[in-house]
DNA sequence: CGAATTTCCTAAACCAGATCATTTTCTATT
DNA sequence: AATAGAAAATGATCTGGTTTAGGAAATTCG
């Protein structure tokens, strides 16, 4: 499959297109090649991008008052990233986000997105499905912060998103947990050790 | 102003409505009183509607398998509730949404929203914005609760929602903001005799 | 290749916040 | 205004997870 059609292949999951919208959308994205550490997203300038991850791995964190690194969300192959906040309210970024492999993405501009949904009600859709199920996602972090132990969050993880727990560093996926990486070890020599 | 038109009025914070599309949003909504303790939202069952608190308080949360609850959010007037994760992927709820003090609210189905949405591209684009802000929102409370300690999310959230915090009970915002009501009541006895 | 830099792991002291137990204050209802 | 029940406060103790510090392994890059 050719890389601008995986796009139309993800909105075709939620709306289904006609060959005239097809092309819309595809001209609408613009494939980006980024290379391990390079950032897409940085604080303090509004985000003007969304990022639909063709291959590869992001990451997207803040660092707090302390200088402490907080990973607020992942993305690989055929997931989307960006800072939420900022690309939506058209305001300052606080987040980086940066590759953590060379990648290549598909980039949609904030413009380009907002004539996509004024034009055709069928894109309008699409968006607010992606939106209703972002909101959804971030409930069930949420939830899970609230209720379980950083023993169980990790387990949790593990099951649902094995692929990421591969491809990205540990110190990653600790802050992403809200636990430090030194603890997250911990969890991990004890669950080896356990099978064993 | 009638309780009718108040959605309307709200709606038309985002998008501008004709005389014909305000009486299809009229009629879409249904006017409910709830009594302080009533459930609106219980686990196991289908969340069927969607809610925009006319006046009142209301109080969504979970239970976990050690019997503690934990609020995942709160409602006063010209706010919406409901266990979104049921709503919008028409899933069994987890949740309870219950009222802390004699409410009345207007009472959005599902199938009616989808028909909303279909209708007319301009309620669709105020059910996306609607997603978007909600996704934002939670995102905020991700990062707040990776980066602050327990002192600052209450200080930030008094802050923030001063309405909220003089309207339900001290054990509700503790569990809200991820830590126990004897914690949070010594912070505040902290604080108020620092000022004074 | 080999040096430099990241990343990962271990261990022990330490602390923010939890738990437990009891008392005090607030709120409803009769 | 009396009684009961729920919510808030307070003190004592405990613990899950952090901090600090160090060393081992893996990647990166000249």
């Amino acid at each position: 499959m050719a890389h601008e059609d995986k796009i139309v292949e993800y909105v075709s999951r939620y709306v289904s297109l006609s060959v005239s919208e097809v092309a819309q959308l595809s001209v609408s994205f613009k494939e980006i090649k980024v290379k391990k550490r390079q950032f897409i997203v940085q604080p303090n300038f509004v985000a003007q991008h969304r990022y639909y991850v063709l291959n590869g791995a992001f990451r997207a964190y803040v660092v707090d008052d302390n200088g402490q690194d907080h990973t607020i969300a992942f993305a690989i192959d055929d997931w989307w990233i960006t800072d939420y906040n900022s690309y939506i309210l058209q305001q300052p970024a606080t987040m980086f986000v940066v590759a953590l492999e060379d990648s290549a993405v598909l980039q949609m501009d904030y413009k380009s997105e907002q004539e996509l949904k004024s034009s055709n009600h069928k894109f309008e859709t699409f968006f607010r499905i992606r939106a209703e199920r972002t909101a959804a996602f971030m409930q069930q972090r949420i939830i899970s912060n609230l209720t379980q132990t950083a023993e169980e969050r990790f387990e949790r993880f593990v099951e649902k998103y094995p692929l990421i727990v591969q491809r990205v560093p540990q110190y990653a996926l600790a802050s992403y947990l809200g636990m430090t990486t030194e603890f997250l070890s911990r969890i991990r020599n004890k669950r080896t050790t356990k099978k064993s």
